[in-house]
DNA sequence: ACGTCCTACGCAACTAGTTGCATAGCATCG
DNA sequence: CGATGCTATGCAACTAGTTGCGTAGGACGT
């Protein structure tokens, strides 16, 4: 479970609450986990119960009140403890590669289409990682202890982003080469 | 649900019992859709229902019985259907990408000896698919109309690994330098 | 005045997938 | 002769995550 985790990553950086949250993975934590704002509130009011979190109500001007959430020190005894156990090896799971597989039942010009619009997607996505490097981490030789982990995941996606280009334009040089 | 478009690719293919199915996701398609036996199982009774497969019991000798599934004219179509409609994009997951985000608020040396973990089982992965490209593809110039779709998933799964090993030497690399 | 969007929280019902167990005969090894 | 492991199917209970809906007030545009 990987979600309480990132959650309890995300509070040890600040303490938010639930819609601070869902934001948050909708941004930068959640470029490689994500998560709605149902599945948050749920686990959030699990994660109390465990003591991991605690929270207090905050009134705010012409809003309605939040229920900020903050790390306690079991939480971040759960977080040393977990980052010591070895994470499992995540396997692959591609429906696109399903499909990739199949071709040959299905119809192959829709499935080239559906390549050409993934590699313009990851195109896209390459470009967001960057700028978004280029910003937060224009100097990457000298990063701060605390921006190295948030700058070398940010390289795993864009490393994983170009692969995924450069599959898609394996795919189609194969297809068009056997036409 | 990209399950009952596995298991009616796989059928497409060859027909084939549960368990004969289970073993098949455990080694070529399996590579990029895991299932269980009980989630096979369960779908392929669904998939019954829905008439997109059919099956009938084989008797065999010194061995329990066993039902045979096949791929029915409607299963057909519905592939058909399906390859026709683009895959959503999934999204990364990374249990290890959130957990070397943290990696500030845990045990470093616990995270780099899982680091070296990963980067092996990635060249190991590797290994194994080469071999697998070489046996059954040791032309890739000239494949038949029915082995490219399977010979490109596994160029995915190539390239997918060797992009999990050089983000794991650049993740040392850095842990390395900073120190 | 009305519609739409944003902040903020949450429940209920569902689907997908996991874990643990049960059954049952035959093979193989020590 | 007993333990282990393979073939073969499946149920039950659980967890994780999705989809759809509800509530409630304020902002902002037309």
């Amino acid at each position: 479970m990987a979600l309480e985790h990132a959650i309890l990553v995300s509070l040890a950086e600040k303490t938010a609450s639930g819609y601070d949250l869902a934001r948050r993975f909708d941004a930068s934590i959640g470029h490689f986990w994500k998560a709605s704002h149902q599945q948050i509130y749920k686990v959030l009011g699990r994660m109390e119960s465990d003591k991991w979190v605690e929270s207090h109500l905050v009134a705010q001007d012409n809003r309605p009140d939040k229920k900020v959430y903050s790390i306690t020190g079991e939480g971040r005894d759960e977080l040393m403890r977990w980052s010591s156990v070895p994470t499992p090896i995540e396997p692959l799971r591609s429906e696109f590669a399903v499909k990739l597989r199949g071709t040959q039942f299905g119809d192959r010009d829709a499935v080239l289409a559906d390549v050409r619009v993934r590699r313009a997607a990851h195109e896209a996505q390459i470009a967001y990682y960057e700028a978004s490097a280029q910003r937060h981490y224009p100097d990457p030789a000298s990063l701060r202890e605390d921006e190295l982990g948030a700058y070398l995941v940010l390289r795993g996606g864009i490393l994983a982003e170009q692969t995924g280009m450069t599959w898609c334009d394996e795919i189609l040089q194969a297809f068009e080469a056997e036409r």
